[in-house]
DNA sequence: GTAGGGTTAG
């Protein structure tokens, strides 16, 4: 039996141990600590549970720390006790968060038997989950809870609402955070950034005024949820009061929330605010600028952005691959082929591998600026397998500038990669027309049909009055529909007569000339820009933001609307921005 | 006996 001087003894040393390895600064000092432990007699043959849990603990968790050595000493240990394995678990997510690892890891010490998990190890286990969207193992997680009366844990209650969050269970999540009794801003925040991060931008402002009523005040990171799902929405007027709330309240605006910002002002069309707030960072990051580059970039603002791209090197940050992408499409969006082709090799030079949507961005910049079979042979030389967004690229490129006779082997890639994908039976169907083979143009419409294919219906959102509609294709469920449908028929008198005639081979469907515009008059973006020129009054600017390309027959009505009408018109398309003003679009009919 | 939830660009 050990007596309790030796006790004091060991504990001293124990503690002394935990201060150093608390203080220790790599895995060198970390090295030369273990090895003192093993060389203490008071702990031989195998050191104790706590100080070996502390070693691994900082090999795991440290930034300095080593993952292998974690692992190393953990596997040689009979018994880990649950700290040793939250250790471990939390420590993989850490390193690799994609990995399944910690999950594994979570599985085996289950099956060990000897440590019963707690409320860290679920924590940290749901952390893995969420990162990897793995619903099932989220549920079964969700009944470990239960099992192990660990439910009423905030931080188990937290991780159990994002990983379902993750995984776009929005039921689920609201049934976590409903169940929570004492909700704090920890939980406010996870729930409505699961509402922001899917685009359910009503719900997640819906909540964050709850939020308030309930006493609890939001902070910058509730702030960044909310702010950045009014960018995904392109909600102005929302995004706007929420930028003077965080100065009202004196929120702290750090880099996380300056980004933000900026990424909503350019995403709701107010590009020049959007440099506003990049201007007075006092500290950019490689997020900050790439957020900056991109917003141009789908601006069409291409100087602006190329600049800001100089402006960013010599500042010494480093750009990332999200950076170069942004500096790619701008250069697409303008045909500026020789400038893509030098980013193109500065990536190299920078040791950024280029990634598939790299390799699509110079496909685009190459195929718009009527290069086409420059940008089959450059596909042809990728080093992977192109994707289906690389092929379609390619065919929108035979669309326009010829290549007609690669048209059949694109085609084949493409529908053998994606299928089941609408967009592209639409597109081969659109190009038949075009070139008068309507015997394939049946064809495709029969494929869609056998395969019971469903188009992506067409969405755009506008805001009126902090809230934002949602129009979907030839939709009938708004409640104000009939006044739509009024002023539809008024906007296409005035357009007509302004001369424009509709651009029918925008319609897939086989009808007649009649009923192909009315069909276009059913777009959603017209639906929105509609109900806009209802809602507000000239000279009110109207903003819709739509989930797929412009339709060119709408993007000319739009342009003459915007003429007519005495209205700016700021339509954000799946790819980038279009204003209108006074007839002409910034995309100068480049898109 | 040690530790921990929510946030940004494509």
């Amino acid at each position: 039996m050990k007596s309790n001087a030796f006790l004091t003894n060991n504990y001293a040393f124990e503690y002394h141990i935990a201060s150093l390895i608390q203080k220790c600064p790599n895995m060198k000092a970390l090295r030369q600590i273990h090895g003192r432990v093993l060389r203490n007699p008071t702990l031989s043959p195998q050191p104790c549970t706590f100080v070996l849990c502390k070693i691994i603990s900082f090999c795991a968790l440290s930034p300095n720390g080593d993952i292998h050595y974690a692992h190393r000493l953990f596997d040689d240990i009979p018994q880990p006790n649950v700290f040793s394995w939250n250790s471990m678990i939390r420590g993989c997510t850490q390193i690799q968060n994609q990995s399944r690892e910690p999950i594994a890891l979570y599985k085996k010490m289950l099956c060990s038997g000897f440590a019963k998990p707690n409320s860290f190890t679920l924590a940290f286990v749901l952390k893995a989950c969420s990162n990897i969207s793995a619903l099932c193992e989220g549920r079964q997680v969700h009944s470990h809870a239960y099992k192990y009366g660990l439910d009423f844990s905030p931080f188990v209650q937290t991780g159990l609402l994002n990983s379902y969050a993750k995984c776009e269970e929005l039921a689920s999540a609201r049934f976590v955070f409903d169940d929570i009794s004492d909700k704090n801003l920890i939980a406010w925040s996870a729930m409505i950034s699961g509402y922001a991060r899917i685009g359910m931008v009503n719900e997640a402002l819906g909540l964050f005024r709850e939020m308030q009523e309930v006493g609890i005040s939001p902070d910058e990171v509730t702030m960044v949820s909310v702010i950045s799902a009014c960018a995904k929405a392109g909600a102005l007027d929302l995004g706007r009061w929420l930028h003077s709330f965080v100065d009202r309240k004196g929120i702290r605006t750090d880099l996380v929330l300056s980004t933000s910002l900026i990424d909503m002002y350019a995403k709701c069309g107010l590009i020049e605010k959007a440099k506003k707030v990049f201007d007075e960072m006092g500290i950019r990051d490689t997020m900050a600028w790439s957020t900056m580059i991109v917003g141009f970039a789908t601006h069409g603002l291409v100087d602006e952005a190329l600049k800001l791209f100089s402006r960013m090197l010599d500042s010494k940050v480093k750009p990332n691959n999200v950076t170069f992408l942004g500096a790619l499409s701008a250069c697409a969006h303008s045909g500026l082929v020789r400038d893509g082709r030098r980013f193109w090799s500065s990536m190299h030079d920078l040791g950024i591998e280029p990634l598939m949507e790299h390799y699509g961005c110079m496909v685009d910049l190459l195929c718009r600026a009527g290069l086409f079979e420059e940008a089959y042979s450059f596909v042809k030389r990728m080093p992977f397998p192109p994707n289906a967004v690389i092929w379609r690229t390619l065919l929108v490129g035979c669309k326009k500038n010829g290549g007609q006779d690669k048209e059949e082997i694109i085609a084949e890639h493409l529908l053998q990669l994606e299928p089941l994908n609408a967009e592209n039976y639409v597109l081969l169907s659109n190009i038949y027309a075009l070139r008068s083979h309507w015997d394939k143009v049946s064809d495709m419409r029969k494929k869609m049909k056998e395969k019971g294919i469903k188009v992506t219906p067409g969405c755009s959102y506008i805001e009126i009055d902090g809230f934002v509609h949602k129009f979907i294709v030839s939709d009938e469920s708004h409640p104000e529909i009939k006044q739509i449908r009024a002023e539809l028929k008024a906007i296409s008198k005035r357009v007509r007569f302004s001369g424009h005639l509709p651009w029918t081979s925008s319609v897939l469907h086989d009808v007649d000339e009649e009923e192909k515009e009315n069909a276009l008059c059913e777009h959603s973006e017209r639906l929105a820009i509609a109900f806009g020129l209802i809602k507000t009054k000239a000279p009110a600017m109207i903003r819709v933001v739509k989930n797929l390309r412009f339709c060119s027959d709408c993007h000319e009505v739009t342009k003459i609307i915007s003429q007519e009408y005495g209205r700016e018109i700021i339509v954000r398309d799946r790819v980038r921005f279009h204003r209108f003003v006074g007839g002409t679009c910034s995309c100068n009919d480049f898109w």
